[in-house]
DNA sequence: GAGTGGTCTAGACCACGGT
DNA sequence: CCGTGGTCTAGACCACTCG
């Protein structure tokens, strides 16, 4: 059984997916332990390990102690989105940078970011609105609210040169956060900011960040009709 | 200069996020090499390499051979997507699954679809268009364009009972993808389906896949209004 | 050329979780 | 209980790339 020789764990993950895509190891299938295909592959079991290892956080296989390693049944695209900095986006696109403030003010957060940033007691927060262009045309449309009491900072900052969006990133690193991503209908005004009609489809991420258990910001980015995000799975 | 010990890579991840939050390690600065830092945590190379390699692959570090590792200058979220089965989807959230077959015929595609299926010569494809159902009210509109060519068993399938994005799954696994999110206005079909107004906003997921350098697949899923794919970060 | 990360090995112990 | 994956170790060689 000593195959010619599999000695990186790219190339046993590789005969691994080709078995699974072969019907050799079905849907549901339990493939051999470790051990086993490092006898077969002769190979360590560490370099066994760290190719399933990897097949498993790609979605490809389901591991349990004991129960061992299963090809997954519902075999679900796992993509892994980067959303950079506005202004790096933009950039990178070939276009030249703006950014414009519309409004900035200290305010309780209604409903919707209160229940983000301060679920126990209603807290004031700085509230910045603010365009980010492209070749002088709307990019996108920053909504934020920033928790003073995370980041007491903020209240110094005018955000009339720099985005709340840049601020942040470099101040106010999160530890973890919470993203989601939907279409909405143009407000009036958001219509008039993109040249558009009230009511056309708009992209929306609304995101969340927080530094441990405190609430830093929560934003929701309105993006100029036709946007979409791009992003590859597998290979 | 020996801590307490950092036994376990995800301790030593820890730690270094730690300083990194701290500023004792800034954006663009060059950290210290694997040799060192093992030393001063008193455990393996090894246990080093996995903490500070996992921390690259989130986009936290970047390392370069020769080069060093250093902080990431611009920290960017890199968030992980699953895009389940439809069914399954709909299923987890608890709603009774429903499906419905609204067209099914061959012919040469669409520019848009062509580019993706066949981009040297034109090939007659499959066009199956299909509605999938939460608890009786309309959920996606599958619109699907399969490649006759890679997948020649899918003539002789109906899918009035079962649906392409199920068939497929289970029959022409892929190696790789595309995918791409964005917001679009509801036609006056998909405006019916979803008992909305003709225009209003839609989320909308295009995926192309192939298995090795042979097109599979283009689909376009339309979801009813309010649809919105949520994640973490972090974490 | 030399220094850094990338990987492999052979062995060991541990933790979880089916039986 | 005890088998399986999860991880750590100490050492080694390789490959890339900067200077």
């Amino acid at each position: 059984m000593s195959q010619p020789q599999f000695k990186n764990w790219q190339a046993i993950q590789d005969e691994v997916l080709r078995r699974i895509h072969a019907r050799e190891w079905p849907p549901g299938h339990v493939i051999p332990g470790e051990v086993d295909l490092a006898a077969e592959f002769g190979c360590a079991r560490a370099t066994v390990n760290r190719a399933l290892r990897t097949l498993a956080e790609a979605g490809i296989l389901e591991r349990r102690r004991k129960a061992g390693t299963r090809v997954a049944l519902h075999p679900v695209s796992r993509a892994t989105v980067d959303i950079p900095i506005i202004r790096q986006e933009i950039e990178e696109r070939g276009s030249a940078y703006g950014y414009r403030l519309v409004s900035r003010e200290t305010a309780l957060p209604p409903a919707r970011a209160r229940i983000m940033l301060c679920p126990d007691t209603p807290a004031p927060c700085l509230h910045v609105r603010a365009l980010h262009l492209a070749d002088d045309s709307a990019y996108t449309l920053e909504d934020r609210w920033i928790s003073l009491t995370t980041v007491p900072e903020a209240a110094d900052q005018a955000f009339d040169r720099i985005s709340p969006n840049e601020w942040l990133v470099t101040t106010a690193p999160f530890t973890h956060g919470d993203i989601a991503f939907g279409a909405a209908a143009a407000t009036a005004e958001e219509a008039g900011l993109f040249e558009t009609e009230t009511g056309a489809p708009v992209f929306v991420i609304d995101r969340t960040t927080w530094d441990h258990a405190r609430a830093i910001t929560t934003v929701r980015l309105v993006y100029a009709p036709g946007y979409r995000i791009h992003t590859g799975i597998g290979g």
